[in-house]
DNA sequence: GTAAATTTGCAACAATGATGCGAAAATTTA
DNA sequence: TAAATTTTCGCATCATTGTTGCAAATTTAC
């Protein structure tokens, strides 16, 4: 069984073409990907129809997550913490490169604890800090 | 002069109408605002178009900033300091309550500082924390 | 291997955002 | 303040993005 096949039964999500590559793609790239990506960059030619699906399954189950942006563009990242453990905690900081616009998981980097103004209670946090990524300086 | 008017001149925009109403609307509301919000609820009855257009100027000139958002809508919002001072600086949490689903400017509250991995030069920060603002609990 | 359940891909649709351009409005100039 | 100039508006059109329904294909369970 390969290391896809097994994320996908470990998730409880039935075992097609699809799954396997794009979830394969997601192993093989080291940053974000956005829908596009998906569609355009695997040398596949899956229908658009069936990348927002297998994105919201992965989603689903907690193997993906998204990441906010400015732009408008949803962004979603496997991070190696989850699909090892095989639970979700993705309250780590995101970066994204003003360079080349790579978006990275810091996995090792967590959200800090903020003290908000009375009346507000936090349930969730995301950070996400812009910069140059070390491949670009 | 009207504060509205004031604001569009300071920042060397014409003063037309439907800008000093996106502007006004701005004002009255506490969160901030989509596209749609806009669109719909000023009771006007804006030209899409117009109101993109419109948008994006005050982007532009820094009058209203963006809000990261993990669910592909942008938010706009108009920060107190930002007008008051003529600068501009969103440094500051946004808080989204999961149950009205408003986001509001913590306008006091700023983004923390955080360690970034080696290689990592970080130029800006957002900070976004869900969960249940004053008026819901 | 066959039946049941799930997924896929196509068509159609809705929503969102961008661009070109003539008409209208705002600003500048005199 | 009136004319000239610049800017903005609003309409038509188009591109992109995301959703839904449904028949065909695939996967899973038995």
């Amino acid at each position: 069984m390969t290391q896809v096949e097994e994320i996908l039964k470990r998730n409880h999500l039935s075992v097609t073409d699809s799954r396997q590559k794009i979830m394969q793609f997601f192993l093989n790239s080291k940053g974000a990907l956005a829908h596009a990506d998906i569609e355009k960059k695997t040398g596949e030619n899956f229908d658009r129809v069936t990348v927002y699906r297998t994105l919201q399954s992965f989603v689903e189950k907690g193997i993906i997550h998204l990441i906010p942006t400015k732009d408008n563009s949803i962004k979603y990242a496997l991070c190696k913490d989850d699909c090892e453990a095989g639970h979700h905690h993705d309250n780590h900081v995101h970066f994204i490169c003003d360079e080349c616009s790579k978006t990275i998981c810091l996995d090792d980097v967590t959200v800090p604890q903020v003290k908000l103004p009375k009346g507000f209670t936090p349930q969730h946090a995301e950070m996400v800090v812009n910069g140059i990524c070390g491949d670009c300086k």
